[in-house]
DNA sequence: GATATTAAAGACTCTTAATATCTGCGATAC
DNA sequence: GTATCGCAGATATTAAGAGTCTTTAATATC
C-alpha cells in the first residue's frame, strides 16, 4: 500500500516547475536529469500531467512544459488524482453494498484527500524557494 | 495504492469471531466458506493476526481461532499493521530527509492512521448484531 | 519548405508483490 | 493411537509498477 513513484516525481516536476521565473519552459532533459531519470520514463509522466491540464506542453523546438496558467492554486491531491488515476484505498469484495467495514475505510480516506486537496504545491514552492536564499 | 485483499478478510474474520457466544473458537473451515475463499489461503491471514496478538489459535482437534481476551479493543489500524505489515504511503527517494514535499504527504498518512486507530471493530460488531435482530 | 528539436503514443521487457494452492509437520482432543 | 486441526515452507499464477525503445506528430528557425 504505497503511492508510486510516479507521484514523487511529479510532485517534484511540478514544484520545479512553480520555481521557473516567468513560468518559462523547461524540457525533459533537464527535468530527468534533475531527478536521475531517463527522459523518456518521465515524459510519460508529464503526459498525464499534461491531460490532466496541470501543465501545458509545447512540443517543437524550443519546447518543453511549463505550469498552467489556468490552475494557480494546484494541491497535492490533484498531481497525485492525475498520476494514480481514480484508485480507491478499500474496496469490500465480499459485500455488494453498505458493507460497515467499507464505509469506515473509505471515510479515513475521504478525511485523508480532503487535507491533501488543502495543501497547495505553491506553498511547497515558496518555502523552496526562501530556504535556497538561506543556503 | 490500495489495502491488499488480505486486509479486507481480516478485518471480517475479525469481526465474525467477535460475533461468536462466549468468544468461543471457530476452524478456518467456516471463516473460509463465509468468505468464499480456500481454507489454506485464509490460514495464512488468520497466522498473521494470532502473531499479531489479535487472536488466539488452538491446533489440534476442536481447534480453531477465536479472539484474544487480552486484546478487548481492537482497532482497524491493528488489523491493517497485522496484514499489511509496517509500510508507509510515501518515501522521498530523491532527498534523503527534510523534504517538504514527503513531509506533507507523511502528515496525511499519520492523520489517517490516528483516525483508523480509533475506530474500534467491536463497534461494528455491535452494529452487526443489532441489524441482524432487525431483519 | 527543409531541418533540427521536442513532446506523444505504443509496444515491449523486467522486476516485484499480491494472490493463491499444495504438501508435509506438529499439536491437541478423544 | 488416531483423527482433526493449525503452522510453515515451497511453489505456481497473476497483476501492477518501473523503465526502455521506436515511431509519429508538432513546432521553431533558417
Amino acid at each position: 500500500m504505497r503511492y508510486s513513484n510516479a507521484t514523487n516525481y511529479a510532485l517534484h516536476t511540478m514544484v520545479h516547475l512553480m520555481l521557473q521565473p516567468g513560468g518559462s519552459s523547461v524540457g525533459v532533459q533537464e527535468l530527468a536529469e534533475m531527478q536521475h531519470l531517463s527522459p523518456t520514463y518521465l515524459s510519460k509522466i508529464l503526459t498525464k500531467l499534461t491531460k490532466a491540464g496541470l501543465i501545458v506542453s509545447t512540443p517543437g523546438a524550443k519546447g518543453g512544459y511549463k505550469i498552467s496558467r489556468t490552475k494557480h492554486e494546484i494541491s497535492f491531491l490533484d498531481v497525485i488524482h492525475a498520476t494514480e488515476g481514480d484508485t480507491s484505498l478499500f474496496d469490500c469484495s465480499i459485500h455488494h453494498e453498505g458493507c460497515l467495514i467499507e464505509n469506515v475505510m473509505k471515510q479515513a480516506e475521504e478525511n485523508m484527500k480532503k487535507e491533501l486537496e488543502s495543501r497547495l504545491l505553491i506553498d511547497i514552492a515558496k518555502e523552496v524557494e526562501s530556504k535556497q536564499k538561506e543556503g
